[in-house]
DNA sequence: CTGTTAGCGCATTCAG
DNA sequence: CTGAATGCGCTAACAG
């Protein structure tokens, strides 16, 4: 009724839909005088052509799609922000799923996407230990993917990645040089590609520094605060570490709250250092030392990557590997003395 | 050439595109035998309906944009998490925008969104002391639109905030309560309705308690951190405030950090309580106290409120106005002695 | 229960 | 430089 179109404003004007069509695309094919005639008067019409029209007719959608196992975390929230950056300057528009670290969702998401909605993906894996042919789907319909931070490693696509593995080796070199001769490793999934990594610099850090390697201190955490503070402060009272390393940020905070509970002492009777993006780990009692991914940076390159993808056409893939360097922070949850 | 399309698929099938939709669409009217002949082809052929051509002929998106000032925040991001909850159980989809506060990008974001591209908005503002024209024209296109947090007062919408007002009077009253006399309130764009309402809650709590408002002690500082930290410190060596009122949680960290560099002790020379959705408020040196609002809540209601204006139809706008309670918590901070 | 038909709004041939 | 015609992939009457 009172919703316009292309056809209204083509009446309207007394031109035909292709040529306001073409104001509207930036065709050169347009005479000067019209083309603004055309923009100005949808401009009052309030006229913007349709997305899914367009979309459906070029078979591109200017869209693309973030999968992350969470949001609010400051690891993921950064790097959504590089991504946004580089998105938005293309024109492109961001759809974003969470998958709360649920593989059937992971799965249902991309499914989901196979039908041309998005023009790429960029993700953040959940499922390494399962069956990954649903991403297979998505080669044959040439929808690129680029994975940053958790990745399948069976999966060739582009990847973005830090440095965990080195930098897991010197966060353990750094806790030892310190004074730490029980340092227990906490991990919420030890079959993530992330876990596994950091983990690997953590037994070759004591490896490298005659440490005997105890199963009995790599910690299974889990997602669930209470449950994590639960299985910590067993460990606290039983096995007694004087040192953690933290994989992720999350399980330093429950550190500190069971350490805080429990009046055990940081740095003096237990020593931490963690992933994390927390900007204000300097301002924690007492201040974290940290292993800072560079989030945003990761994100821009993860976008930067898509973007080569998309725009290389059919030709031939990108499956550039991207490593950023992460930084190591110390402070005083880990000094010695 | 390889690509499915329902048309193929019917072929294929030796049945009509209209049976494959019905397939897809759980219609009633379909035998259950071909229902199913019809999907399992369907996924050995990897067929997954257009989105876009569905939408385009529905004239219905299942998408929702969400636009906020920005993502790597804990109250924004914590408050996405509850949209997400609500738009995934519906079977949305979520386009993300970030203002960063930047008024044109807002403008153009809505304009954008026009054409039919989502079906609903929700929205935190950035531009309060602007013309709001652009945002009438989401009416006549029957787009919903939910503000939360910031919103613009001379917009008849639905709205979801917190209790800025009544948690802005008690914190001050708590300072007030514990000793100090010259509170600084800390803003950073005094124009919004936040900052606005949280300063009323500020200088009437002045006058209940006898305490005469100074306009120096209104502080406006900046959304860079470094520039922020430069005020900070003129501030605080000029006017020697013995509290802060601090509206949004970044300037709390700011006075932190100036307060590390400067020497002052917290909260022995000054005290401070904040806006903030920090989860490890408790964990800082020393522990933060905060006004906390219900984010992820927030989130939620105003997601609920969006699909109640999306399922409504064109009947009746929906403009319910929902208040959250913010929760105070007073920790070392803001302690007397 | 299934097929035929028309058209959602737009972009692009192809003529002129 | 502009218009007419066609179809992107799908859904929803309407028949049967």
């Amino acid at each position: 009724m009172d919703s316009i179109n292309i056809k209204k404003l083509a009446k309207e004007l007394n031109l035909s839909t292709s040529t306001i069509s073409r104001a509207f695309r930036g065709s050169s094919d347009i005479n000067k005088a019209t083309k603004e005639r055309v923009l100005s008067a949808a401009y009052e019409l309030n006229y913007e052509p349709n997305h899914y029209a367009s979309n459906l007719r070029e078979q591109k959608s200017n869209t693309i799609a973030v999968i992350v196992p969470e949001i609010a975390n400051n690891f993921f929230s950064q790097a959504i922000n590089g991504i946004e950056r580089v998105a938005r300057e293309k024109g492109y528009h961001i759809l974003i799923y969470l998958t709360y670290d649920d593989f059937e969702k992971e799965i249902s998401f991309i499914n989901n996407l196979h039908s041309g909605r998005v023009d790429g993906i960029i993700m953040s894996v959940s499922g390494e230990a399962n069956n990954h042919d649903y991403l297979n789907k998505l080669k044959k319909k040439k929808i690129p993917l680029v994975f940053f931070d958790r990745v399948y490693e069976d999966i060739d696509t582009a990847k973005v990645t830090s440095n965990d593995y080195e930098s897991s080796f010197s966060a353990t070199e750094h806790l030892i040089n310190n004074g730490c001769k029980n340092i227990a490793y906490l991990v919420v999934n030890k079959s993530h590609s992330i876990g596994k990594m950091r983990m690997r610099g953590y037994t070759d850090a004591l490896a490298a520094h005659q440490i005997s390697y105890r199963d009995d201190l790599i910690i299974d955490c889990s997602n669930d605060l209470e449950q994590t503070q639960e299985i910590l402060k067993q460990v606290f009272n039983d096995l007694k570490p004087d040192g953690i390393f933290a994989s992720v940020e999350r399980l330093a905070i429950a550190t500190y709250q069971v350490c805080q509970d429990q009046n055990i002492r940081i740095p003096e009777d237990i020593k931490i250092i963690s992933f994390s993006s927390l900007e204000i780990a300097a301002l924690l009692n007492p201040s974290l030392s940290t292993i800072t991914q560079p989030a945003l940076e990761m994100g821009i390159e993860a976008a930067k990557l898509l973007f080569k993808a998309i725009n290389s056409g059919d030709e031939q893939m990108v499956t550039d590997q991207v490593v950023c360097k992460s930084q190591i922070i110390g402070r005083k949850s880990s000094a010695s003395k």
